[in-house]
DNA sequence: AGGTTGCATAGACACATCTCGATGCAGGCT
DNA sequence: AGCCTGCATCGAGATGTGTCTATGCAACCT
């Protein structure tokens, strides 16, 4: 358990050297490591999870405590724990009876950033929105058939 | 195809109100909405798809172009993009015979809010990071045995 | 009109995923 | 030791997902 293999989303994801889906194209294998993740938050149980774990006043949750939460078998539970986990989202921790699961904010951080425009395009969409429209015709390139 | 089911995230997203995946619980109910949004992520291919349409210049990306850069049949790229059109993602607009799609930043500029921590907790992070160690032994409450 | 091209939809199939009950294993009790 | 509790793993069954070929529809071009 300890020498689990979870998702690395590589170290570039937010330094400011990998720009983060909307800035280009994206090549295979990011893609497919990024899908993982993503593919780990498309369940409503496990986004369940990780906001019960994330928003957790001391930054932890005892599995005994996550489990009577939901209208789900235990070892199904454990089983969306156990995916959140190798997605790199969360890690646990076990004291004596129980099981204590954290978030790691790495991850959430760097899925974030993937997920936020250069900041050239949001100057870009601010200014349009402050001139409401009507100077503005024609701004975005040729678009006449 | 005009009258498209498409999500909405809720206008609560990024305001301020809504908290986030990691700040509050997460009520069933946004769980299921957000869930889908990142199902629809979950793949290698829409995610390139989507980065691909996302960093083009012009905004937009003409179905020719897309298809012919995946080693996929024309029905199977086709219908990535009718998932990633259902989840909010990005939509499309018929030219003449060709069709065009472009990105709708807001639902991703909503994920990527969701998926931040609350400034407070960046704050501390961050504070703990510039005092490496040793001079705050006991901060995060009683984890003492 | 007839043919051609671009894209979407329909139906089918292989494979993955979600869920469960049963079981295993570690740690704490009596 | 023996038992009980908390959590993980196993194997099975139902459902969902990704991909394909075949087909349909809209727009353009003779």
């Amino acid at each position: 358990m300890s020498k689990e293999e979870s998702l690395r989303l590589g170290e570039d994801g937010v330094g400011g050297c990998c720009p983060g889906l909307l800035s280009a194209p994206l090549d295979g294998d990011r893609a497919e490591t990024l899908a993982k993740v993503f593919k780990a938050l498309g369940d409503p149980v496990r986004l369940r999870l990780l906001s019960m774990i994330a928003s957790r006043a001391g930054g932890e949750v005892c599995v005994c405590d996550l489990t009577p939460a939901f209208d789900l078998s235990q070892p199904t539970v454990s089983h969306h724990l156990k995916l959140l986990r190798e997605a790199g989202l969360i890690a646990s921790e076990r004291r004596g009876t129980w099981v204590y699961y954290r978030l790691l904010p790495e991850t959430t951080d760097r899925l974030a950033a993937t997920l936020t425009r250069p900041t050239g395009e949001l100057l870009a969409q601010a200014a349009a929105e402050a001139v409401p429209a009507g100077s503005a015709a024609g701004t975005t390139a040729g678009a006449a058939s």
